[in-house]
DNA sequence: TTTACATATAGCACACGTGCTATAAATATT
DNA sequence: AATATTTATAGCACGTGTGCTATATGTAAA
């Protein structure tokens, strides 16, 4: 039979933004005093997986964002005040 | 044989974060006079997930939003200028 | 150096974000 | 009303985010 052609799809993954973004949330972890295992704790969210936000490795969903925004005590605003 | 003990694992979703930013996308948006077609088209981004997102469906990623940003050629601080 | 703490890396399984296509529903325009 | 435009929903396949565990590498303190 005919073998379908698979289209191709091309995913966003925006390297300079989160290269900026893991930068910004070492920054501001730092700032507040918290080590990256307290954070975990407190937020919830798996320490390897915040080692792999801040050295840009993958690219976090909003909600991990916000709840260590909320952790951290941080504005959004705040924590975004970066350029991409 | 014994059955393994499967771990649960609670994953992270912030349903009010989630509607603040879909309310908050679809406002700039608007503000920016796009529609998610036009806005799809120029960002690279399906059509259907700017839908998701603006709906509050789905978790997106921060590689989304920071591209959905420099094609509405708004700053991330007034993106997330809003509570959660 | 040894000990303790902090950060990074790796591999696995599972959940889910994303693109794609098609269709339905809602909203405007004539 | 009829037509067009915009937005929402659904189902699928693929890629990947996340939690978990374990280990390695830094880094600071004794």
């Amino acid at each position: 039979m005919k073998t379908r052609r698979i289209p191709e799809r091309k995913l966003i993954f925006d390297q300079s933004g989160l290269g900026a973004f893991a930068a910004q949330l070492k920054k501001i972890r730092h700032d507040r005093g918290f080590t990256q295992s307290q954070l975990a704790f407190e937020s919830g969210i798996s320490m390897s997986q915040i080692a792999r936000i801040e050295t840009a490795r993958i690219n976090p969903t909003i909600s991990t964002i916000f709840v260590l925004a909320r952790t951290m005590g941080v504005t959004l605003p705040e924590l975004f005040n970066f350029q991409i």
